[in-house]
DNA sequence: CAGACGTGGTA
DNA sequence: TTACCAAGTCT
């Protein structure tokens, strides 16, 4: 490391000390180690999702399981019901499956990168910052907040993802050995309040001084990024089958779309082609509303189709379940059937 | 390696 | 309203 770059980590890392955020997985300055289950179980929650929608989650999830070992202990169902509304629900399967394998080695995360980087749900960013944050070791965290930085600090003109590596050098080159989880921080901090992505605060930011972007163009021009390709529009439909006060649900295939969810039935659509129109039983149908929702790669017009027949014979527990009404909220559905489902109640309401 | 994989907030 | 963006991982 030379001299500038002790000069970035110094100045960061005084930043930080006075402006570090309060978040609730953070151990308070001079109080006990942190935990790493919470660190982990926090970074698992932010990958892709912002501070504001984790912070409920976090602290629920630290209520019902505070420890790994109760987490491994836990119910499946129940913790993908947890996760409802957080999104990439393959997060909530792997997180689990960790629980599981921690728990089994005594409920001991490992301190080590790579043996950390080994577990599921834990990719390149995650290891790096358990074994930073947690573990105080020295490894090379770059998250999006950190390209961004860093893209600037040294005016990276390569397009993503292909400059990652030439980023990660970067970083390599700016990370201390002491304080490497507060570095980590420090620099998702100054990303997310100082250097972010558009009208970044350059006269408030500590490193202004050595940034390239800042001295040679606009710092909004990094980082750069190749081209988005378009996202295609589809169809499709969710039924609605009532009886008694309760709504007929499904439980989504363990992988793909919504993987492991409880859920309202469907006819098959998905980002590859619209739904074929198939109900889940024969009768008369009469159309609801339409739900409009976006997904990373696709926006999908869910029809809703109300079920007004009187046999529900064909339907088979192994199939579904029925679902009070009055504790639709306790469902887990994951947004877009939470919004269906609102929708339904919605519309019944205002027949009756 | 490019695509699959959610959602809510912001401009 | 559309588009982009957020502490990525897996295949």
């Amino acid at each position: 490391m030379d001299a500038s770059s002790q000069d970035v980590a110094r100045a960061l890392l005084g930043w930080y000390d006075v402006h570090a955020r309060d978040l609730p997985w953070r151990a308070r300055p001079g109080c006990a180690a942190p935990d790493p289950y919470r660190v982990w179980l926090s970074e698992v929650m932010l990958q892709q999702t912002t501070v504001a929608a984790v912070k409920s989650y976090f602290a629920e999830f630290v209520r019902r399981w505070p420890s790994v070992e109760a987490l491994a202990a836990a119910d499946e169902g129940e913790v993908m019901a947890a996760w409802a509304g957080l999104g990439y629900y393959a997060r909530a399967r792997n997180l689990l499956a960790c629980a599981k394998e921690v728990a089994g080695r005594g409920g001991t995360f490992p301190a080590d990168e790579l043996e950390l980087r080994a577990l599921p749900g834990l990719g390149a960013y995650t290891a790096a910052a358990v074994a930073a944050i947690a573990f105080g070791q020295r490894a090379v965290v770059v998250d999006a907040n950190v390209e961004r930085v860093v893209s600037r600090l040294f005016a990276v003109a390569a397009p993503l993802p292909g400059a990652r590596v030439a980023i990660r050098r970067h970083t390599d080159t700016i990370t201390p050995s002491e304080r490497a989880g507060d570095f980590a921080q420090a620099m998702m901090d100054l990303g997310a309040t100082i250097c972010t992505p558009r009208a970044p605060r350059c006269l408030l930011c500590p490193l202004s001084a050595s940034c390239l972007a800042r001295l040679h163009a606009e710092p909004e021009q990094f980082p750069v990024k190749a081209p988005k390709k378009a996202r295609p529009q589809r169809a499709g439909k969710a039924f609605w089958i009532e009886r008694d006060g309760a709504v007929w649900l499904v439980r989504r295939p363990g992988k793909g779309m919504l993987g492991g969810m409880r859920a309202l039935p469907d006819d098959g659509w998905s980002a590859r082609a619209n739904g074929n129109g198939t109900p889940p039983l024969m009768g008369p149908w009469q159309p609801g509303g339409v739900v409009a929702h976006g997904f990373t790669h696709f926006g999908l017009d869910l029809h809703l189709a109300v079920y007004e027949g009187d046999d529900w014979s064909s339907l088979t527990a192994s199939e579904g379940e029925w679902w009070p009404l009055d504790s639709i909220d306790d469902a887990g559905l994951p947004t877009l059937f939470a919004k269906a489902a609102r929708l339904a109640l919605a519309e019944a309401g205002e027949v009756g």
